[in-house]
DNA sequence: CCAACCCATACGTTTTCGGTATGCCAATGG
DNA sequence: CCATTGGCATACCGAAAACGTATGGGTTGG
């Protein structure tokens, strides 16, 4: 059956009349007259009673116009709701994130994205630094908060700003006392690391960091996330070099303290799929870049 | 917007490829393949993303999906309820009762339709001898059950079955210890009447069977429902005649008694417009014909 | 580099739709 | 009683839309 048609119908059983719906229409009378003796033909039966003062539906009229109306209701939301997603204003955000920049950046990124596309469902996914390329490829999630950016040749990156690296350590280490720590003063310390950088990307920034300033530090462990780093730390087993922002999440008895001589940073990125058409990755850099601004 | 380019675009993306589709809606790919687009054209944002091995659902895709699958069957639902109901096997009956009938036929109607015809909804309605005829032209009740019949141009009629008349009385009424009350005896009585005929059919009936026997009975009180002249004949104010069905819903402490010599009866009937298709009206009839059956 | 696959475009044919003219029927009114 | 009016149905024609066939262009895989 033809959506027309019903359209067509619902017009003449709210008029009550071929002729006036005709004219509500814009269209001629008798074609319309046609095209409702036709949707009778395929119903098989009569839908309306023909008196000589205009139509009034039958049972099986009435039957069939409480389905129409909501069938052409829902057909028309239906391209209405595809607009809307198209232009950004409905629909559904998948948004990505690493741990590490959870705390400093959510609490301001998720009212900030609140506020600009109020219609949008927001999702939220913690990503692994192994599992985020893929997570968004497969576009189970639209875009990710990455810290360092991601390089793929499908993945677009817009970065947004960037994290000195610190030593996070005991509040009781001696290191501690210090308002920024040398390097030298890490050479030969337990390190606790993250994944090696075939996994991990950081871990590369923190090697290429150690090596430059000429220091060994033996990795005491390698740990999955900055997370379990900070535990690790705070149980004595060794130092960690992280980004800044992981301060905001670090347990009671972690301190952080910069790196004297060290300018090395690590960048935060907004990434997310080159093919992906989604208008709201432009308004969800905008939330990013505030919300990054006020860290 | 079409219901057919939806019926195609629900196609497209369930098959997730043009070609599969078109071969699954038994047409060439290529007409397919427009209609998709012009689709595209109306939302005015594409629908698929295109890959090289088939197409994929954009976000804006998934939203009208959504609801055109929902729309779709709406519409399918709609036009299959329309024939359901011109069948028969689904839809509403409004049936009409008058008062009198209730307690002998609804006992044994209402379950019989509920078997014969279970995808209907049934609503009842009491009517009155006055409103009857109305309620049945402007379509507010379908079908009736009349005792007696309407007589009117636009309403069908088919006769069901017929009610002697039958004398009420108080059980302590000494007519009370016959088994049969010649008419005779009514002779100066006071009669407990229903509305004149032009309101109230029944009434001429009566008054026609006293003026054969050429008895006189004074009209103690007018009622308009049955109901109403057995609660005063229950107070002593006078006899009543009335069909012998009534005596099924009379108080306790009325009594019936036949009429000797008076083989007059009231008929029973169904009643329905003449213009009304519905295809109800004649499993109603049987129904009621099984139900008076059993009387 | 060629073959296979899949979608897009072009063009001619067929179906369907809408408009105009007109017929039919019932109700209304002089 | 006939004429007029109001409303839907039918007939025919031109226009628009859809379908099929043929073909192009891109990417993948051997």
């Amino acid at each position: 059956m033809d959506l027309r048609r019903l359209r067509y119908f619902v017009a003449v059983a709210e008029a009550r009349s071929v002729g006036k719906a005709a004219e509500r229409l814009r269209m001629a009378q008798p074609p319309l007259s046609v095209q409702i003796r036709k949707l009778e033909a395929e119903v098989g039966a009569p839908l309306f009673r023909r008196g000589t003062r205009g139509m009034d539906l039958t049972d099986a009229g009435q039957a069939l116009l409480a389905r129409a109306g909501e069938a052409l209701a829902l057909a028309a939301d239906g391209i209405e709701a595809a607009r809307a997603v198209a232009a950004g204003s409905r629909g559904r955000l998948s948004v990505g994130y690493m741990f590490v920049l959870a705390n400093a950046m959510l609490p301001r990124l998720i009212p900030e994205l609140r506020r600009s596309i109020p219609g949008v469902d927001l999702d939220f996914a913690e990503l692994s630094a192994s599992t985020r390329e893929a997570r968004l490829l497969d576009r189970s999630v639209t875009v990710a908060l990455c810290m360092p950016a991601i390089h793929h040749p499908e993945i677009q990156v817009a970065g947004i700003g960037a994290q000195p690296f610190m030593l996070a350590m005991p509040n009781r280490s001696p290191l501690a006392r210090l308002s920024a720590v040398p390097m030298i003063r890490l050479q030969g310390r337990p390190l606790i690391a993250l994944p090696p950088p075939e996994r991990d990307p950081s871990s590369s920034a923190v090697a290429a960091l150690l090596r430059r300033h000429q220091i060994v530090m033996p990795i005491a462990s390698r740990v999955e996330t900055v997370h379990s780093a900070m535990s690790l730390v705070l149980a004595g087993e060794g130092l960690a070099i992280l980004p800044a922002c992981a301060q905001l999440g670090a347990p009671r008895g972690v301190v952080f303290r910069p790196l004297r001589d060290a300018t090395d940073s690590i960048d935060i990125a907004v990434c997310w799929r080159r093919d992906s058409q989604s208008p709201l990755i432009r308004t969800f850099l905008k939330c990013a870049e505030k919300a990054v601004a006020r860290l």
